[in-house]
DNA sequence: GAGTGGTCTAGACCACGAG
DNA sequence: TCGTGGTCTAGACCACTCA
């Protein structure tokens, strides 16, 4: 299974690999220019390019048309705190970042009907959060709610990010439940460009439906972290309970 | 952002998606060779691989070395659901996958040991499963929990899936807390063979921990789960309470 | 041995970024 | 304009599978 010669590529790539976790090579470092890597590397340009396409994916170089390739300043590793959105502790969901928040009218279609439970055409509020750490993107997300909870008026001057869910968490009735599934998929071309990362780097997708004691959904979310930088983490505790009935 | 000029890569990767996805090129049936298809497009043959490079991570394409291309006859998809591990629903992970059992003896080390909390070099039974559908794996997750509470005796002779994670519940003392935590990889070289996935092919990695009423962690778990054939639910249900406390 | 994919070469030409 | 990366070519040679 393991070829018994190495490929040059990955040989290049582990050695860059190296240089870079080891701090040889600096975060935010630019690479010397790939025509002098093949030649220090002693291979053609293709297949010095295939080694930065493997650090690429890996989250650890960036490369940027005209300019060069950069050793990644790494991010700050975010952890999603799945459930346990209540008075006490809520969202912490992209806590240690800035957040520009914008916030539109649109009508709910497709997919998003289906998660709120509302028929096609009902109009909406959806709040773009985008997460930045200094100035560069992190983590996306997208947050729906029926415009009845969310009157958009409301929303015509910006709120911090902490503003917006101490508002959303104050306006609906009780949460009941919050389903939450999550996904691997590889970005689209729109958050490629949004969150500046590879279209090769996966991301972990997080649709959020959260319901209210009448089993009515008043809000769904669709959260995009990138893989490099996101975990998620998910706590379920048990009432202990003769019949085995669920926490 | 979007190139004017359309590579011929993506041109050909689009095409061919949509010839997989229409039918026209059935799942399991090979492709012409890539000779063939090079000059069927009129490229040569790095441009046609680097179209099915992105196809193959997608996982629409398998490549066989020295057999061909293979359109991929898509899995099932698996819904892991996290949580909710009861008396009466115990255990959906793997559900409707043949899976292969093998338990060994190993001893706790480094990441493992600090899940179990745990000394290093402390007994455990490693239960490995490898979920298959129809021939082709699937899944795959390793089990461990301390020696005390699954005597590798018990484990000799071979048992059906279920079998084990019956037998493991009625083992252990009842559950109070189950921690999941959700990340995006790639795969290493091994699970990249164990599960004949493309190394470039993300996977969701959930790394669990189930802890009883006295806090002892009974049993972790690390699930592998291919980005293309699985996802996974967490619900969380609230205990309406004046205070705000978890439910 | 015939046919297949896997890797690599040594260039060419284009597109982008900065001075 | 110059240096950079992005894409592509037309082959070469090796490794694997199957008959």
């Amino acid at each position: 299974m393991i070829p018994l010669v190495p490929s040059r590529r990955d040989a290049i790539a582990d050695d860059l690999r190296d240089r870079i976790l080891t701090g040889r090579l600096k975060p935010g470092e630019r690479l010397p220019s790939e025509a002098f890597l093949a030649a220090q590397y002693m291979v053609s340009t293709p297949t010095l390019r295939n080694a930065l396409a493997v650090l690429q994916t890996e989250g650890l170089v960036e490369k940027t048309h005209g300019k060069g390739n950069f050793v990644r300043r790494p991010l700050h590793r975010i952890t999603y705190v799945g459930g346990r959105r209540t008075r006490n502790t809520h969202s912490m969901d992209l806590a240690p970042l800035s957040v520009t928040v914008h916030t539109t009218r649109v009508r709910a279609r497709g997919h998003l009907a289906a998660l709120l439970k509302m028929p096609t055409g009902s109009p909406l509020t959806e709040i773009l959060c985008l997460g930045h750490e200094d100035e560069r993107p992190h983590s996306l997300a997208r947050i729906y709610v029926p415009c009845d909870l969310a009157p958009a008026a409301a929303l015509r001057e910006p709120l911090p990010y902490e503003g917006v869910t101490t508002w959303l968490t104050q306006l609906r009735p009780p949460l009941a439940e919050v389903r939450e599934r999550v996904s691997v998929r590889l970005p689209t071309p729109e958050e490629t460009s949004t969150l500046r990362i590879s279209s090769s780097l996966a991301v972990l997708a997080i649709t959020r439906q959260m319901a209210d004691t009448a089993g009515r959904v008043v809000e769904a979310a669709l959260l995009v972290l990138p893989g490099d930088r996101a975990d998620a983490v998910f706590t379920t505790h048990y009432v202990i309970d003769e019949k085995g009935s669920e926490g």
